[in-house]
DNA sequence: ATGAAAGCGCTAACAT
DNA sequence: ATGTTAGCGCTTTCAT
């Protein structure tokens, strides 16, 4: 060692349970015990160990005993967006029971890329998290990472965006019968033409809720043309713009019901601007519930997914099928909950 | 070994570089110099190594690495919660860049307490981690934990929250600024008697608002009343609660000018409610640039706080700190940025 | 270019 | 109640 060194003994590393052993003279394996409250250590060694690890400021290294043990008491959740009300509320629903059960959090943002979602995916494997839980991107149409996950044996549970080929537990909310609601209700205040802002078929949530549409509709025998059925990616900008190209191509709908609430509100604003009033010539219903619905004018009818609960039941899942082998995959649905606000009030003489 | 058991040799644990090895007749070492790029190995040896890892399905494990470097690439980030738009938009921009430099991020919400925000702090220095990004939770007036991280000496940054007795890196908008810009706007648009609603003195953000308000009331020799600052949680329940209390008092000032967006948005639907117009006879000023705040009737005037950028510029200062030993803090304040929409344009004709 | 050896800090099985 | 031993999977000297 040259000289001018500092500290010569208390070098600046962390203290390890080999250092609590050596100055009580006792070995690890009962400082470990004994911090861990494992039985087998008498009571007045366990209040020296307890109270020389305080003083001595000992930090236990989460890293070490992950890989002794091979877990890491960590949860991966890789979700589309993290700023998005519905996933910001499942994230928090995860974070709680999570919490409470002493088990950290990832997040993975994919912005609804694949190649994201792949390299999170990898990136959680490597980190030896104890399960993933997630939802896939808007462009994940092959499932190959996630059935490697599979194939590793961690618990892997799906929720609201769902791979329909994989047998895998999943939550989501029953999108069909949320839609069926909305329109059912949209026709029962007397509009008619009432078209429909989808997303990609292969995903699940978009798929059932323009099933849920098109059954209510139906229902009612209203017919519902191609043009009727517009696909775009469900941004507040798109909405608008699939608006405006309807009206330009003179297609005249007197409602809209958007898979999505950022959508719809592009729509809503649009039509307002071109002096149509809403909900009294044009009806408006989105999806989600984003926080911004209640507060516009008129405030948006939209269906609620339980964000938090669907987070809270998703990390059950993930608790249950954590120690079992090969519990066969659960399936949870929720129910949605209509909520019929202004937008859509045609007929109600208190709003117009 | 009992008789039944399955596949003898390839039992499901997972391949190890050793595995690896074994099956190459070379060493660990090499294998892992060549799966990881570095010089040391033959081309041809490269080759045939990283095709049997391919092969083999191997996956890395970051545990063990992270035990064996000392460091986990992964950064902790502690928020109040993740569903403000302002905070999601900060963890964006850390993501963004954390992704870039291939660090996962933990995220960890205190739900604006302070015995979570301790006890995440423990968890993430166990967990290693290389760094902490935070923001401080409302009931936040004690900073050992944080003091105790920085003992250890782990890069800490704290972002808008900020502790104000600490040396360290920080990055936070021009609270200050911002206050007084949107003050200065409504009295320069006539509003004469305009209230605050304010957040605790203790929190920079609050305080700074705070004291912008003042300054913009006294530049244009408006008296501030006790009674015209009113700290309350700045929930959206809060503000409609103060604001009623107010009217209940027969305090009836002209315009508000909340430190929070959520709580801004209470009192203009209360004002509404009691049938004031809005801006005409009071007006509204709010803070964060919530996405509401845009869609709402009318649409709120407010400050944006560039959270994206916050959260980059956080994760890049991160970035120079990780490795440099004793850099001093440095500080970066961002412009806030004001946006004036109706809610404050009493004057203005086109709106009235 | 490759191999041998040591050890990161911890836990758990097996003694005593 | 405590100690002994072994090793999780990897990286990194230090040899060769």
């Amino acid at each position: 060692m040259a000289p001018g060194k500092k500290r010569p003994d208390n070098m600046n590393k962390p203290v390890t349970i080999k250092d609590l052993a050596a100055i009580l003279h006792t070995t690890p394996s009962t400082i470990s015990r004994a911090l861990r409250d494992k039985e087998g250590v008498g009571s007045e060694m366990r209040n020296r160990i307890k109270a020389l690890a305080k003083k001595m400021d000992y930090q236990p290294n989460a890293v070490a005993a992950g890989l002794r043990k091979g877990k890491s008491d960590t949860i991966g959740v890789i979700v589309p967006r993290v700023n998005r009300d519905f996933f910001s509320g499942v994230i928090a629903g995860i974070e709680e029971v999570a919490y409470e059960n002493q088990y950290s959090v990832i997040i993975c943002q994919t912005h609804d890329q694949i190649e994201r979602e792949r390299e999170y995916v990898e990136t959680l494997l490597s980190a030896r998290v104890d399960g993933i839980l997630a939802s896939i991107s808007l462009e994940t149409n092959n499932y190959d990472h996630f059935k490697k996950a599979m194939k590793k044996g961690i618990p892997l549970i799906f929720f609201d965006r769902i791979p329909g080929e994989m047998k895998v537990s999943r939550i989501e909310i029953d999108d069909y019968k949320g839609a069926f609601r909305v329109v059912q209700h949209m026709i029962e205040n007397g509009y008619r033409k009432i078209i429909h802002f989808a997303g990609p078929d292969y995903l699940n949530v978009y798929r059932n809720r323009k099933e849920g549409y098109l059954a209510a509709m139906q229902k009612y025998g209203l017919p519902v043309e191609k043009e009727m059925i517009i696909y775009n990616n469900l941004t507040l900008e798109a909405g608008r713009e699939s608006m405006k190209q309807l009206l330009d191509n003179d297609i005249v709908p007197d409602a809209l019901f958007s898979a999505s609430d950022y959508a719809a509100l592009g729509a809503l604003l649009f039509m307002q601007e071109k002096g149509y009033h809403i909900p009294g010539e044009f009806g408006v219903a989105g999806f989600s519930n984003e926080k911004f619905t209640s507060y516009i004018t008129p405030p948006l009818t939209t269906v609620d997914q339980h964000s938090r609960e669907m987070g809270r039941y998703c990390t059950e899942l993930f608790l249950k099928e954590r120690s079992g082998d090969k519990i066969p995959p659960e399936k949870i649905v929720l129910s949605p909950e209509l909520l019929i606000r202004q937008s859509t009030q045609k007929t109600d003489k208190n709003f117009n």
